[in-house]
DNA sequence: ATTGATAATTTGCGCGCGTAAAAAAACCAT
DNA sequence: ATGGTTTTTTTACGCGCGCAAATTATCAAT
């Protein structure tokens, strides 16, 4: 480092001795000129140290490098981890990935949409709110940049990346019924389509098995699951509401308050002698290895959907030239797997 | 909405009827142009929803309306919520706050410096990796744009906002210590300097109380605190090693480890008859009111905290031309509570 | 040395907006 | 109507870069 700051390319490409649409062509892609002249570049750059402009890179490139992401809560383990296995997809593509949560909110994720929207992406990888998303906006959002939706199945955009409940649930269901006592449905007001469709595997499933579908939908809202599950759950619990000694849970959040909820009430959960309840949940969240007991539940592949979300997603951008046979609506559903620890 | 669409402020300004320096004038303040105008535009606005490029306004602006947040692992409970926080009151003030996650890894830290700073932001509010962090790549960093420090205290910066650890640990040493036997104290390797200030604090603390500390740090690396927890905890409670029956952890996330594998080796924790260990955390993370036991730890007071880096951070940036007072380094501490629950 | 292909340079325009200065218009109070 | 003030319009430039076309330099192979 020497000198005085480099304020703009044209600066740069002076101190290094190239001309500055060479320098661009460089830092577009550092091999796509002569090793000479990279060299030369790059010993500038060691002195120098300069960084284009993103702002002004973005507002001239034909099709930018942006992918926007969008998802309805960060603080949401499934979503931290899948947007962290997303952004690291996209950046060793070269793009930019760049995260919006709605926060649980509407007006979040209308917002972020527009925002985004004023970014003229290249793509978006989107995982809207569900039911309450504004749909109008989302879809109106979704006609203007190429986007790729997952986990939670809103029928707009080019295609959708999710997790098969209708493989994952009746699988759970059957492991439960030839192991004990057939599960009772715990779930709270369906907060996008994935709850519905939960709770309709669990129903065929039950069915197709010979039982009753037990359904416990306990009235809340918002995103803190896990204190729905604890404050709720521990109500049922208290009342013996649960029919069977076996809940199936909407999800693992809403198990990990049941979890709760069951230590605090002095009922032993797990599937061996001396255990009141069993319990099960849908997701395998990070933390779901570490309640106690450790949950049993069905593994959502999230690195599969990460990677086939962004690999759709590159897909139809780069095929957005050409063909646009968008008529079809692609859906990929993965199948879960069965994760069994203690809980039942 | 109706006709063709609006691809720049040219154009609206042509359908409102309103000149495009006005109208630029309007969307950086609906408060600086008469209401008539105001209502012109809106009502323009209202048929044919025009946004301007946020590309080509933040590489005009003198000032940048950008904050930056760089933390070191948004999938950590901790960091997500107070990213929230800081997102929000930064929505509010007008600013746009744009979020990068280091994924624990020193190179995306350097990535996300290197890229948040070509977007000349306004301000940056970061939470540093800490002992893996690239000071250097850091130092000059902050040095170009005004920055506020939180969490982990890397001597960079306008300032530094976290909380109190001479003051939590010892008050839950003390706790501890008067309702049953001094704690031990476990922890990993320090991954940042608040690891090494607790550790302090709680030597410290025991020797003021008459006690021998007694450490025990378990070799790991990476942010699966969890897994480490429950891993090297096991442990640790397999060879029996913890020579009183109270331990507390260095963070929650060890805590919630340490706990499942209490769990999982038949131990019964809390602070009633018939309970061989206490485990006590640090930092009241939001899972740790739902663990098995529910955790005794301290909270930190994540709205303070975001709070009060956001407010510094506005006030260095709006005092930037002004007085550069620049030699002196506040650090805002704020004290932690003593969250009394079942475990300890 | 000559050729042909490849890469680099020069030149110049454009992106969509901020912003400044001067002129014109609209408003307000007398 | 008058003058003074605030707001808007006009005009024009600049930000930092992408990108394209034409020209020139470089290089490998004959």
């Amino acid at each position: 480092m020497e000198e005085q700051k480099i304020r703009n390319m044209e600066e740069f490409s002076a101190v290094s001795g190239i001309s500055r649409p060479t320098v661009s062509k460089y830092f577009n892609d550092p091999n796509s000129v002569r090793p000479s002249t990279r060299d030369r570049i790059e010993q500038a750059l060691s002195r120098h140290d300069f960084r284009p402009n993103l702002f002004a890179i973005n507002q001239n490139r034909k099709l930018t490098k942006t992918i926007g992401i969008v998802v309805p809560y960060l603080a949401d383990p499934f979503f931290a981890e899948v947007v962290r296995l997303i952004e690291r997809l996209c950046i060793d593509a070269g793009y930019w990935p760049i995260v919006f949560s709605a926060h649980g909110e509407v007006e979040l994720e209308n917002k972020a949409l527009a925002t985004l929207e004023s970014l003229r992406p290249a793509g978006a990888l989107i995982a809207p709110l569900g039911r309450s998303s504004d749909l109008g906006t989302v879809r109106k959002f979704t006609e203007e940049v190429p986007t790729v939706v997952f986990d939670s199945n809103v029928k707009v955009g080019k295609a959708f990346v999710g997790s098969n409940n209708f493989q994952s649930i009746p699988m759970m269901v059957e492991y439960l019924c030839r192991s004990g006592e057939p599960p009772c449905f715990f779930e709270m007001p369906p907060i996008n389509p994935n709850a519905n469709k939960r709770r309709e595997a669990y129903s065929q499933a039950m069915e197709r098995l010979g039982f009753d579908p037990m359904i416990f939908k306990v009235e809340a809202s918002g995103w803190d699951f896990e204190r729905i599950g604890q404050e709720e759950g521990g109500r049922l619990i208290a009342d013996r509401a649960f029919p069977t000694n076996t809940v199936l849970c909407s999800n693992d959040r809403l198990a990990i308050g049941l979890l709760s909820a069951a230590y605090q009430k002095g009922l032993r959960v797990g599937r061996g002698e001396g255990c009141a309840l069993r319990v099960a949940g849908h997701d395998d969240h990070p933390w779901s290895r570490f309640s106690c007991p450790s949950l049993t539940t069905v593994s959502q592949d999230y690195r599969a959907i990460a990677e086939n979300a962004v690999q759709t997603l590159f897909r139809y951008i780069d095929a957005s030239e050409e063909e646009v046979d968008s008529n079809e609506r692609p859906e990929l559903l993965f199948d879960g797997k069965l994760i069994m620890r203690s809980s039942a």
